[in-house]
DNA sequence: TCATTTTTGAGACACGTGCATCAAAAATAT
DNA sequence: ATATTTTTGATGCACGTGTCTCAAAAATGA
């Protein structure tokens, strides 16, 4: 019943614990026939290492840094919330989570503080940047430092270390089906909404949209992407030439993670029937929308599941061990009225 | 940056560690006078216990059992799957979860096993069977022996620890909104499929799906609740009868965990349109069903989150500790055909 | 005041692992 | 054969907290 220790192992293995402790640590010096004897041992006992015990004698401690754009969307003021929620909670865990922001359109000021990081004080980064090469290199260079890296939520094209966040080309079909079975009209035009086009992530959304209506819903079709750059004025303004354009209107889909300023020019906006409207991100914005019948439909992915697969995983890179793949995998969420 | 640790507090209070020790766990013939002073320094110094630390010396494990029921339906299977994989990785912080099976219909059963349980062997219990006094009785017997006791997704009306689960009443809720967007028909009946009304679960989905069909789709009819017991002929035949009473059946919602034989009996009836089908939790058949357009939409809570879930409850109950709320907090999930 | 009780302190050991050091044993080279 | 290198064992301390014991100090009662 008891779970056996290391004492037991070097027991059964017929060595000491000394010799029990090379293993585990993969320290070299020891013949591989002694080896196979201890890796046995583990084996037949089953034995795990008392990650508390082991943790303690090595007084680990987990600094992990977030690198977040400055903006003041509402979706980062969730994300932000959750990583001070979650560095009291994984405290009593010795893992201590800060935040620094930088400013996410440029690349090198990115690069130029990952370049800055050191095992000296930190032991994991999780960057939440769009791509580029300058920043790719600086996170090659970050783990050469002996730092693990993770892509959080804006997609980064690392080989293994798969970006924590949703599918967002999955998210995209699912806004379209959603659109497609809540409007009526025998056809119409759909306006896709986009802060900018240029992330990987707005493409990906938009390429599973697409994919979505034309295969499924072929009477609607999906107009090229508006992109507001973060302006109320100019957005009014590409939504109003774009509605000139599209007499039948029938769909928004804004599929960039701040909603409010589309949201409130539409607002303005007549058209001939109610338009479906689908968003991303739950934000105090979409859930207000939501409520009040402005929005039809959110599709997100819940911001404190981010932060703490993020958490999980860098600690679990820190250790070399796995994560348990179906409590990593983040959900693409769909939040309707009746489920918030 | 260094964490403090007890000695710091025994240090700034101006006690010894052993009035220190006698604060933090509570033991008496303290006066009310230090315990204040310890308190200050633990306020100042924001002091957190090294929960790795404190594991480590009291050996504490974990021994929790989930009981359930014996049924052979896939979303328990899936339970068990997660109750599996959970045991391993929570193995590494002494966590014990074991499996025992009790049929479900038979309250004295579930609380004779009850009884049977204590301190000696197991330190907290999940418990998902349907509400009965004799149950209710024999979990407070249990918490009065000091076991930890947490009503598990079949939801028990135990005074403070709410249920592992979702809000049903919001899922039917939500499978209502689906359902009725999804329809296009002008007026027509939705059968409501169950495999019995007994269980409160299936009362609160029924509620709360009447609750907004009736307030937003009044065009449609929810039939009366159809009871399958679980067999396959007596679905066949109350499907038939209902089906014969109302010519312009439109939608099914099949609200019970178990999809399988309603869905194979609706695939061999003809209807006038196809019908709109909605399904509760994701299992091989209903994930199948989707893609291949059986269903439409299936309402769902993640098994794996919600074993890990209530570990984590019970854990936080064991040591008096509270829980993250946000993390806890179990999703109502819609899984459309694109984002399974 | 002295006796009694209550409160506090000092100290030791335990938990399981990590990480040293140094000597002993075994294997290999000469 | 001996010298050298490689491999192993023995042992001790550290991490931070929990849990003892025993004695000292302080507070309370008479």
């Amino acid at each position: 019943m008891a779970r056996p220790t290391t004492k037991d192992l070097a027991r059964v293995a017929g060595v000491s614990r000394a010799t029990v402790d090379r293993v585990l640590n993969g320290r070299d010096g020891v013949k591989k026939n002694t080896v196979d004897k201890v890796n046995a041992a583990i084996r037949q006992l089953g034995f795990e290492r008392n990650l508390s015990a082991a943790n303690l004698a090595k007084g680990r401690t987990y600094r992990f840094v977030f690198v977040l754009p400055e903006s003041g969307d509402q979706f980062l003021e969730e994300i932000l919330r959750h990583i001070r929620e979650a560095g009291n909670v994984f405290a009593a865990e010795m893992v201590w989570a800060s935040v620094q922001h930088v400013d996410g359109n440029d690349p090198h000021a990115i690069s130029t503080f990952l370049s800055s990081l050191s095992r000296q004080d930190t032991d994991g980064v999780a960057i939440m940047a769009p791509e580029s090469p300058q920043v790719r290199d600086a996170i090659t260079r970050l783990q050469d430092r002996g730092l693990r890296a993770l892509p959080f939520i804006s997609n980064q094209a690392l080989s293994e270390n798969h970006c924590v966040g949703i599918d967002n080309r999955s998210a995209g079909r699912t806004a379209a089906t959603l659109m497609g079975r809540f409007i009526r009209a025998q056809k119409g035009q759909i306006l896709v909404i986009a802060e900018s086009m240029r992330s990987r992530d707005s493409i990906e959304r938009r390429y599973g949209f697409d994919e979505v209506i034309n295969a499924r819903f072929p009477h609607l079709t999906p107009l090229p992407s508006l992109e507001t750059y973060g302006s109320a004025a100019r957005t009014r303004q590409v939504l109003q030439a774009a509605v000139a354009r599209n007499p039948d209107v029938v769909g928004a889909y804004i599929l960039s993670s701040e909603a409010r300023i589309p949201l409130d020019v539409l607002e303005d906006m007549t058209f001939s029937e109610r338009l479906v409207s689908v968003a991303h991100e739950r934000t105090p914005c979409t859930e207000a929308s939501l409520l009040s019948g402005r929005l039809d439909a959110v599709i997100t992915q819940d911001p404190g599941h981010l932060v703490r697969s993020a958490i999980r995983r860098l600690r679990a890179l820190c250790d070399n061990r796995n994560t348990l793949n179906s409590q990593e995998k983040i959900r693409v969420e769909i939040l309707l009225p009746t489920n918030l």
